[in-house]
DNA sequence: AAAACGGTTGAACAACTGTTCAACTATTTT
DNA sequence: AAAATAGTTGAACAGTTGTTCAACCGTTTT
């Protein structure tokens, strides 16, 4: 998809504001940067993640621990946490025939308390 | 979606650490607010509302400008300003034949850019 | 009053996403 | 060496999501 690309495809209404437009147009953030952005957020659009976040917080857990305390199948978990891995959010440790997984920073919590405050008004 | 019921269905695999479980289940956050919590990021995780978010914040701007700065057509953006009404995280202003939309709160925007920070690493 | 324009909306369609299922690997136990 | 267990993976399926399209509403212009 494009966005606010210097010659972006015209929408089907006139500017009415160019000036704005224009000014916008050079505050906005990097076309990628969006992308990266809202990738991001999409990792963290879905409770089955955010609740492995909050599992993984502290202490490790090992993938069979972390299916029992959500409800759910070793697989869908561990399809879960390939995603929350390729993004860099976790760290694991193999141990035996376990695998331990954790939270890789604080910068992910830090986020998620900020979201956490603002759902509380 | 069950999670992390006190009765979950059990996982086909045997609880590991029993104790760990028992813990995590009590430190984990309310059912409810893990939801919220998901749905919140759902919101943010498309670049065009995050797209729409940057336009709006500051200056107010009206669909059709949004539209134009975009490249896309008032439709699709009317159609994501919703979404972003619905979650309360714009407000918007009347004004003859045009809508002015901008940021509800700062909120927002703090956690915007805590995950900027996060993803230029 | 009619035409024009900004904005909204519902239905439809394509693209994407999360879970299930079955098969598989690797480590440990017997 | 065989069986058992923890974890991973790809394909398939159902449910969700974003854009397009066409029709519509409300305000302004002529």
């Amino acid at each position: 998809m494009k966005i606010y690309e210097k010659n972006a495809p015209l929408c089907e209404c006139e500017e009415i504001h160019a000036d704005i437009i224009e000014k916008k147009r050079e505050e906005m953030p990097d076309e990628n940067t969006l992308y990266d952005l809202s990738d991001f957020f999409k990792i963290l659009g879905d409770s089955t993640r955010v609740s492995i976040l909050f599992a993984i917080d502290g202490e490790p857990m090992c993938v069979c621990d972390i299916a029992n305390l959500l409800g759910m199948t070793k697989s869908a978990v561990s399809h879960q946490l390939k995603i929350l891995r390729q993004s860099d959010l976790v760290t694991y440790r193999k141990s035996g025939k376990n695998v331990y997984y954790t939270l890789a920073d604080d910068h992910v919590r830090d986020i998620i308390e900020k979201a956490l405050e603002h759902i509380k008004e």
